[in-house]
DNA sequence: GGTAAGATCAGC
DNA sequence: CTGATCTTACCA
């Protein structure tokens, strides 16, 4: 994109790290993929295994969960409510099970793709604020569990433009969770509504 | 084998 | 606020 900084793909380390210490320096990194959509992060939550009731990786491996349990730096893509896929960057040590839910980005590459993507005309805004809105508006669904975000094996990655995180996100109890309704490990960038 | 709940979304 | 829609996980 003319004009645009050059992306850098983000190091390993960034990832290997408590998803509560990664979630909020996630804020303003940009989601890429190879077809020219790009998004920047403003909203994620960490999910932090043995130790959190929320999370899928709670009770253990089984057949769905056991990318979180994999090596920090690849993207975590689960199905529910029969119809949505959401996406998350696995974190920490492997064996872990820990992450942080990607929850919503603003377009700012290949806006009408997205909107294709997403069926239709509707403001920008609307086409990624939320985290099954994301996945489709940029293509990502179950075939991409696994993939790579720091080498870019299969076309997903997280990369900087050198936008730092915001000085104050805005801190709070995750959404949707039935369990740990307390923790505030919800991260988001303070100018947004959503 | 049966079943309840789900890290959601769109439309009313 | 409710319905859509179906996989997963857990229990028997």
């Amino acid at each position: 994109m003319p004009g645009m900084p050059a992306l850098q793909p983000l190091l390993r380390a960034f990832f290997e790290r408590d998803p509560r210490e990664v979630a909020p320096e996630l804020l303003n990194k940009i989601l890429v993929r190879d077809d020219g959509r790009a998004g920047r992060i403003i909203e994620v939550e960490a999910y932090c295994g043995a130790d959190d009731p929320a999370a899928h990786t709670f009770r253990g491996m089984t057949k769905r969960n056991h990318t979180m349990f994999g090596p920090a730096g690849h993207l975590y893509v689960y199905f529910t409510y029969g119809m949505h896929w959401c996406c998350n960057t696995v974190c920490g040590p492997e064996g872990e099970g820990w992450g942080v839910l990607l929850r919503a980005v603003v377009p700012i590459a290949d806006i009408e793709r997205m909107r294709s993507a997403r069926g239709g005309a509707r403001s920008d805004r609307e086409l990624a604020n939320g985290p099954a809105k994301l996945t489709q508006a940029m293509g990502i669904d179950g075939s991409f569990d696994g993939a790579d975000i720091v080498l870019d094996d299969r076309g997903v990655s997280v990369r900087t433009d050198g936008t730092l995180p915001p000085a104050q996100p805005r801190m709070g109890p995750r959404v949707g969770i039935s369990r740990a309704k307390d923790f505030p490990w919800r991260w988001r960038n303070p100018d947004v509504t959503r």
